[in-house]
DNA sequence: CCACGATGTAAACATTCGTTTACTTGATTG
DNA sequence: CAATCAAGTAAACGAATGTTTACATCGTGG
């Protein structure tokens, strides 16, 4: 490791930082404590001392990162074509957040902690924007939709959702995203 | 483990009917060569010795449970209705091959064999029923709602997934499947 | 400037994993 | 019935994991 100023609150942002990165490119179960602090040029045995372990530091980078307003601060008449631009955004600088959420389906603490950050996080304050009475229905069919996509983009990889977005693939994201709203 | 006659059929057969089990309810990572010994009530080192390994087995258990037919075997004019009575159906007595991919997502070396399981025996498949110009996309729409659904009724349990589909929910997705076949 | 506490490090620990090895048991065949 | 080889078992192995421990070192306040 480079001879680094010594500086606790810096250093813990930095694993969280690694973390956030290395989460949401692979899943949790994937990711060791070492990958992490290899990435944060820190020693491992920083994780538990400043977050508590493993899980607490994932549930750290996952509450960090998951903000339902990127979401809900669209125009509703433009949700569909801007929800698909930012989730197909291939120049995008920081780590997907959902990408995080479903890598942790593979791990059971993992799956508690994701599942509490999921519905207070992202599910609620949709149903919340979707309003009316389907409201639950119509946050369920978001995540459904988006999980679907990030799957095949983040953790299965298929050639073709590789890259820029096959043309009749995308119309259809964006009329399905926009339905929700409409609806 | 009970006095059971030799056999080394029945046994490969008992082992691999236990991780096509273990492997559609978990996810790949989370599910142990013992576990999976244990449930067939089988010698751990039976798996090494029938299967040459646990991807092995994994991949056997995930070829032999993928097929295509399941689907397009079904007539186009009710394809949503059918295709969501299947996948909701609380009945189901054998395990859901689908939940076995998705759950290949968090290990690399899973990942590889469930991605061309999936080309091969899924996607193909239902490209060619699809059929025209646009029979990829198609077949991206339904691999999308698909792993959507199975994300939060097998691998991210949400309450709300558990037990009967919500009546709008429901609706949604047989209107979604069937307009793949319609458009 | 020196001591002391905060910060960082290296090593080992306990556990779990998939797999291999050496061995025992049992069914079959001549 | 006995011999032989397939079938099954128990134990241990080596690697990887997250975490803890004991120690070194830097920065700073008195």
């Amino acid at each position: 490791m480079a001879v680094r100023k010594r500086n606790a609150e810096a250093t813990r942002a930095r694993i969280l930082a690694a973390a956030q990165q290395a989460f949401s490119t692979r899943a949790y179960a994937e990711v060791g404590v070492r990958d992490i602090t290899a990435l944060a040029d820190v020693n491992p045995a920083l994780v538990s001392r400043y977050f508590g372990g493993k899980l607490n530091l994932f549930e750290a980078a996952l509450d960090t990162a998951l903000d339902a307003r990127l979401m809900t601060d669209l125009p509703r008449e433009e949700f569909g074509k801007q929800i698909v631009a930012i989730f197909t955004d291939e120049h995008r600088s920081q780590p997907s957040p959902l990408a995080m959420l479903f890598g942790a389906s593979s791990d059971s603490a993992a799956r508690e902690v994701a599942l509490g950050l999921l519905r207070s996080h992202v599910m609620r304050p949709l149903a919340v924007w979707f309003g009316g009475e389907a409201a639950w229905a119509k946050a369920a069919r978001f995540m459904i939709i988006s999980t679907g996509y990030f799957t095949y983009r983040d953790q299965l990889p298929l050639d073709e959702f590789a890259g820029s977005v096959e043309p009749r693939l995308r119309s259809w994201l964006e009329e399905t995203f926009q339905a929700i709203v409409d609806d």
